[in-house]
DNA sequence: GTGGTCACG
DNA sequence: ACGTACGTGACCACT
């Protein structure tokens, strides 16, 4: 027989501490569940144990087996992010059919320690499963201890160890007697670290022959010296590290077999908990379980009996409301309990076409795939992804069948390939009641619906390139970027790959000895921040940065671009609607939004981002609309004012933290107050402000303080938000989006200021976000109900372009202009700065 | 797959 | 004592 005997809390903790913080949306921490139960399948399917035990320390005050109110005393409690999971697993290994073993008085490696004795006694296999160095101890033949560390498992059988430590494994023992542990609280013998423990060890074998011996010996006075003052406490320090073999537990060992799993309630847990992931590994069906909840009564769980016939143009007549789903040219619809399917693209088309009610599941896509035919997508009133976005933006994904888990919203599984369609219904009845009490039922209808189409419009339309322009520049780079990488070779002595952050920084701080500046997990930073401060000690760090610059634009943006234009010359980027935690759309594939603009080089790009035949570029953007929100939203009188002024905003903040006229504001006081304002969007840290400006600490507090001082309504405002926060779990924008912080609830103090700055930052991006979503709308309808041979074809956060026909541009830029400005009554105007040219280049201004 | 780096608002 | 501003996506090196 094979077993396998866990640590549960070392591993336990192991998880905790080596996975970002997770909850599901109730708030429940679920990180060290998760990180549990990966580290346990992943070793039950390397060992394939025929049973199996997880020992989890019990100690009472009543009963102390080890002197335990000093054993371990300094040991820090679990936190409670940490607390709160334990019981969990527990009761999802119960349900798993795994014996869970816990013993009075005793710690989990002294249940370990009996279960290994037990099966070396008898003849059977073990393997130890721990992250802690302690149960090395236990390895004999027939035990292997499994040691996890955060990078690996390591096996550690005898002759493993032995080749690690040099000596055998019982007398790790007598090693912790000598040097001790202080994370265990053992004192060993002081003076004595792990070298001089090792060879004594090594030299002697165990401290009892040590102490018979050691007088005679050739050791230095001073080690002498060591051992005899230490001697009780070496004995007492052995006592201590030394694990319990025969702990009062089930010593037979059949009774460890694997139980019967509990699929329907593991499944139930893991839904509870949103380990989707983990529901497949175990190969449980989420919404099967969700359905076996023995609450849900049984003609609520039945499947459904449909008729699946094709559709006809007169079926499509008579459709009020419908829910479909279409995907690969394949279309299938549900009408009432009839269900109807179709592949021919004419019929499709009819269908989108008709007036009738829709709700869906990836809307965008369908609009793209209409107006790549000339059609029209009309009446759809609910998409399940972005149903699910709006009542959680931090979700990796929106798939139906997850939601239905979620949700608690039957999932047809029984019904096979139309079990997606069938369960879509129900979804979305209950997606829109949790939006309606939540109060964002106008978000969606007027905001996120009508979105997508206008962002459909703008991926099919696509902006135009200058490929051979591009590739010119390509070309430009290549030479530029040979030419420095032989000046960093030359200056270097030989040869290495500057693009790996590993091999620059030997170079630069071992063999080259420039002072280091940061570390970060995988040596010292070699970062632009840090490069930048060492660009006066030699000459090859201007050469690395320069490197850096024209590689990243050859690599990201000339390669990167012309990987991606379409057969008809333009880059169809895709946006995604349900992705940013904020409200924000975000592009990918490529990354519209961050073509280069910073610097002249890069900004060249832009040149080969054009306008087609006959038609021009009209760039349009906010001008500091987060700062006016934030004006709006706290309703400060000095902020405002400012705005209703027209002045300069950062040199208008200037002349209020300085206390001076606006005429003796100096370029470098408008720097730094341009720079706090940011700090006062982001949810101000006066050591970030200070690095940002250059500045020490206490002066940076000072322009904080002086700052909210000068519009106290911004500080109250801040306070308010984040005591919201901390109170509902949540904020939300102007227009009511809501995003959950869970950080706030958090016992790690950088976490929790992480969820403050997350509260006060949430509600001016994402109202920003807001108004520009409400800006594309109306903009979109406007040039269309104007007949205008015009379209929206980017959006970069606060800045939208339209491509134009020449002859219409004119009022393009009005139309634009009016639509952003007059976008929403606000209390300080919005300001836009609107630009055309014949490139985005030129457009911008 | 993760971490480092850097492009943008 | 520790790490440090909000929100993204792409590419490279390295495991």
């Amino acid at each position: 027989m094979k077993l396998l005997a866990i640590d549960g809390n070392s591993i336990l903790n192991r998880a905790f501490y080596g996975i970002k913080l997770l909850t599901n949306k109730k708030g429940q921490f679920t990180n060290a569940i998760f990180g549990f139960m990966n580290i346990f399948l992943r070793n039950m399917e390397d060992v394939k144990p025929d049973a199996l035990a997880v020992a989890f320390d019990l100690r009472t005050p009543t009963f102390r087996h080890k002197a335990v109110s000093y054993y371990k005393a300094n040991r820090k409690g679990m936190p409670p992010e940490l607390a709160e999971q334990l019981p969990k697993v527990k009761e999802l290994l119960n349900l798993m059919g795994i014996k869970v073993v816990e013993c009075e008085g005793y710690e989990a490696d002294d249940v370990l320690g009996t279960l290994s004795k037990l099966c070396s006694d008898s003849g059977n296999e073990c393997y130890v499963l721990t992250g802690d160095r302690d149960s090395l101890q236990l390895i004999d033949d027939k035990v292997t201890v499994i040691l996890a560390t955060n990078k690996e498992n390591i096996y550690y059988t005898p002759e493993k160890f032995n080749e690690d430590y040099g000596f055998e494994p019982v007398k790790l023992i007598d090693l912790k007697a000598l040097m001790g542990d202080s994370s265990d609280n053992i004192p060993g013998v002081a003076g004595i670290g792990e070298k001089t423990a090792s060879a004594l060890i090594k030299e002697y074998g165990c401290i009892e022959t040590l102490y018979e011996k050691y007088e005679e010996s050739s050791l230095t006075k001073g080690v002498k010296a060591k051992l005899a003052a230490g001697a009780d406490s070496a004995k007492e320090s052995k006592w201590l590290a030394t694990i319990v073999r025969d702990a009062p537990i089930e010593k037979e060992l059949n009774s460890y077999k694997i139980g019967t799993p509990d699929n329907g309630a593991i499944g139930r847990m893991l839904t509870e908990l949103e380990m989707f992931k983990l529901l497949d590994k175990l190969g449980i069906n989420a919404a099967e379980s969700a359905n076996s909840d023995p609450d849900v009564k049984s003609e609520e769980v039945a499947a459904i009996s449909v008729e699946v016939s094709d559709l006809t143009e007169h079926i499509i007549g008579k459709i009020g409301e419908c829910e479909y789903l279409f995907c690969d040219g394949k279309l299938s619809v549900r009408s009432g309990d009839n269900v109807y399917i179709a592949e021919n693209e004419s019929l499709i088309l009819t269908f989108f076409a008709s007036n009738c009610d829709k709700a869906t599941d990836d809307a965008k896509a369908h609009y793209r795939w209409v107006m790549a035919r000339g059609g029209e997508l009309k009446g759809l009133r609910s998409d399940a992804a972005i149903c699910g976005y709006l009542l959680n933006t931090s979700a990796s994904d929106y798939a139906v069948d997850k939601l239905c888990a979620e949700y608690g919203v039957h999932y047809y599984s029984e019904n096979g390939d139309l079990a997606k369609l069938l369960s879509i219904r129900g979804l979305i009845v209950k997606l829109r009641s949790e939006i309606e009490s939540e109060g964002m039922t106008e978000l969606l209808e007027k905001i996120e619906l009508p979105l997508t189409e206008v962002l459909a419009s703008m991926e099919d339309r696509g902006v135009l390139i200058d490929r051979k322009g591009v590739e010119d520049f390509g070309v430009l780079l290549t030479e530029m970027i040979e030419e420095t990488q032989q000046l960093i070779y030359d200056e270097a002595g030989h040869e290495f790959n500057v693009s790996s952050p590993k091999q620059l920084g030997t170079v630069l701080f071992e063999e080259m000895g420039l002072p280091t500046k940061k570390k970060n997990k995988s040596g010292f930073s070699t970062n632009a921040e840090v490069l930048e401060e060492l660009r006066n000690y030699a000459p090859i760090v201007d050469d690395v940065l320069k490197y850096r610059h024209y590689t990243k634009l050859y690599s990201t943006y000339v390669v990167g671009l012309l990987d991606k234009i379409a057969p008809d010359g333009r880059i169809h980027t895709w946006f995604r609607q349900t992705e940013t935690r904020t409200g924000r759309i975000s592009s990918t594939e490529p990354n519209m939004q961050t073509i280069p603009v910073r610097t002249e080089l890069g900004a060249q790009m832009r040149k080969f981002f054009t306008a087609g035949e006959g038609k021009t570029l009209i760039d349009a953007d906010y001008s500091q609309i987060e700062l006016r929100v934030m004006a709006h939203l706290c309703g400060d009188e000095n902020m405002m004012e400012a705005f209703n002024s027209g002045e300069d905003i950062h040199a208008s903040t200037a002349a209020q933290v300085f206390d001076m006229p606006l005429f003796m504001v100096t370029p470098e006081m408008r720097s730094a107050a341009k720079a706090v304002n940011f700090g006062i969007i982001y949810g101000i840290g006066a050591f970030s402000l200070a690095k940002d400006i250059g500045t020490s600490v206490a002066k940076a507090k000072k322009y904080i303080a002086d700052y909210l001082a000068k519009y106290p309504k911004v500080n109250s405002f801040m306070e308010t938000t984040v005591d919201n926060a901390f109170r509902e779990g949540y904020v939300t924008t102007m227009f009511g989006r809501r995003r959950r912080i869970p950080e706030l609830s958090s016992s790690n103090k950088m976490l929790q200021a992480a969820g403050r700055r997350i509260a006060m930052n949430t509600p001016v991006q994402g109202t920003a976000a807001d108004l520009i979503k409400i800006a594309m709308i109306n903009v979109y309808n406007r040039l269309k109900a104007e007949k205008l041979d015009a379209k929206l074809i980017l959006q970069v956060h606060d800045e939208l372009i339209i491509e134009s026909d020449i002859a219409c541009a004119d009022r393009c830029v009005e139309l634009l202009r009016e639509e952003m400005q007059g976008v929403y009554d606000m209390r300080v105007p919005l300001a836009v700065d609107v630009h055309q040219g014949k490139s985005w280049y030129d457009a911008k201004g």
